[in-house]
DNA sequence: CGCTTACTTGAGTCTGGTCAAACGGGGTGG
DNA sequence: CCACCCCGTTTGACCAGACTCAAGTAAGCG
């Protein structure tokens, strides 16, 4: 597992990666200009690296600039469950700065690359910019309302709506944060991954899986999902779609 | 169902019963007079009335100052899962005032008094007082964290740890909250309501309820749980427990 | 070439679901 | 005052969705 943290900067804020997607909402010129001064550095991570991990105090927070990665918890025993998943844009860490300490752990699923703030400064943030402190809130309460929506499917939805489900969130979110293309998009998830997502054991996964691919819903390629029919799967989990227009960042 | 909005009030700003626990932060002079000002009065419930609800646009938010809730989803066939609850000094509707509509629903299950704010007012909140807005992301994050560990737990623990994990926390938060006293608290909730947030079906829930009665841990009474050996539960769950010293509200 | 990771598949088991029925308490209309 | 009904709880019988165990294949890598 490398951590490299670089000094120099491949995407200085101005020029920032996120600032070109249309459904990523545009900075001020102060805004944009605090925010340069609020960041600290670079983080590039290997896949199967783990950023964060549960019951530590890590002084920094980050935002995903490239890449994909989910957040866990553990049992003393080693069961795992999955409660979401990260990508461009989100926030990563705000829980542990606010608390103290992280109360999950956050683990790589492709090479990523993070945008590094300071935990201290966080209050300064809101201080200096109520917009940005606002936009924060909005991050956590986004996430708290795809939580509510996963604890519903692991609660109530049957083995083949929760993997529709997922697979339909997964293919919505990677679309909103314009990291895929085309008809057909690939998810850079194992098997394993959807398991202890949906709570459900890896054997019935897969048997899972091979009934929607059998259905021609999508296929399974190396290391990935290959989504076929989005709207199809949303359909079968009874699920709505994430209605999403603008959302903020940091 | 009867609802009474209040304009004169039982509990003005400074006499708020939330200032005299021990474990709710205090307020500034300037802070307590702004969200004075911010108020807009009072709303009286019964138990079973439904404070918000999923799709629709409430003007509102609320701070809970008496009783107990939930929020809650459902499927369009019926099924229902609960996602958490809200007790004394909860924020009721930030996810609604934030992204829109409500994503979720929340109701009573005793009679309930609520503190009501203007929705519109929000942003002045975040200018006018930071640290206020502030602690409006402190509790979303808080929220998530705990739908975190109960994604865990309907995810991952067996039906005995579920049940276990629920009734642990709910008094912990109750005792944390201060609503609750002696040794053998008491939960104002159904067996439907348990089933309902643990993912299982009432017949299942009710079986291992008689499991835990049997060994003492808690026992059932009319309409609610009392909670015998609140740390034992903890323990057969393997589950933490919050450790939560401070926390802000409206 | 051997090792590891990811995916598959079959067989047998068990946790938890469904169906059905019954009981007690509280409220209500006759 | 009583009969009835509804709600919440309880229990038994049976069923099934999901789990465990086991084994095997294919691809990627040092």
């Amino acid at each position: 597992m490398a951590y490299t943290l670089q000094s120099e900067r491949r995407f200085p804020c101005q020029l920032c990666p996120l600032l070109r997607q249309p459904n990523y909402r545009k900075f001020g010129k102060k805004e944009l200009e605090f925010v340069a001064g609020f960041k600290r550095g670079e983080l590039t991570v290997d896949r199967g690296a783990t950023v964060l991990g549960e019951g530590t105090r890590n002084p920094h927070l980050y935002t995903v600039l490239t890449g994909w990665g989910f957040r866990y918890k553990l049992l003393a025993d080693g069961r795992r469950q999955i409660v979401n998943y990260v990508l461009l844009g989100d926030l990563i860490g705000l829980q542990g700065s606010l608390m103290g300490e992280m109360q999950h752990s956050v683990e790589t699923l492709s090479p990523m690359i993070l945008c590094v703030f300071e935990r201290g400064q966080l209050m300064s943030l809101y201080r200096e910019h109520p917009e940005l402190g606002y936009d924060l809130t909005w991050l956590a309460s986004r996430e708290e309302s795809i939580l509510d929506e996963h604890l519903l499917s692991v609660g109530r939805r049957t083995a083949m709506e929760r993997l529709s489900y997922l697979i339909a969130f997964l293919v919505d979110r990677a679309r909103a944060a314009g990291i895929v293309d085309g008809s057909s998009p690939t998810l850079p998830i194992t098997q394993t991954h959807v398991a202890d997502t949906l709570g459900l054991s890896l054997v019935h996964t897969n048997k899972t899986i091979r009934k929607l691919a059998d259905r021609k819903l999508l296929r399974w390629a190396e290391r990935g999902c290959e989504v076929i029919d989005g709207d199809g799967l949303a359909q079968l989990a009874r699920w709505e779609g994430n209605r999403e227009w603008i959302r903020p960042f940091l």
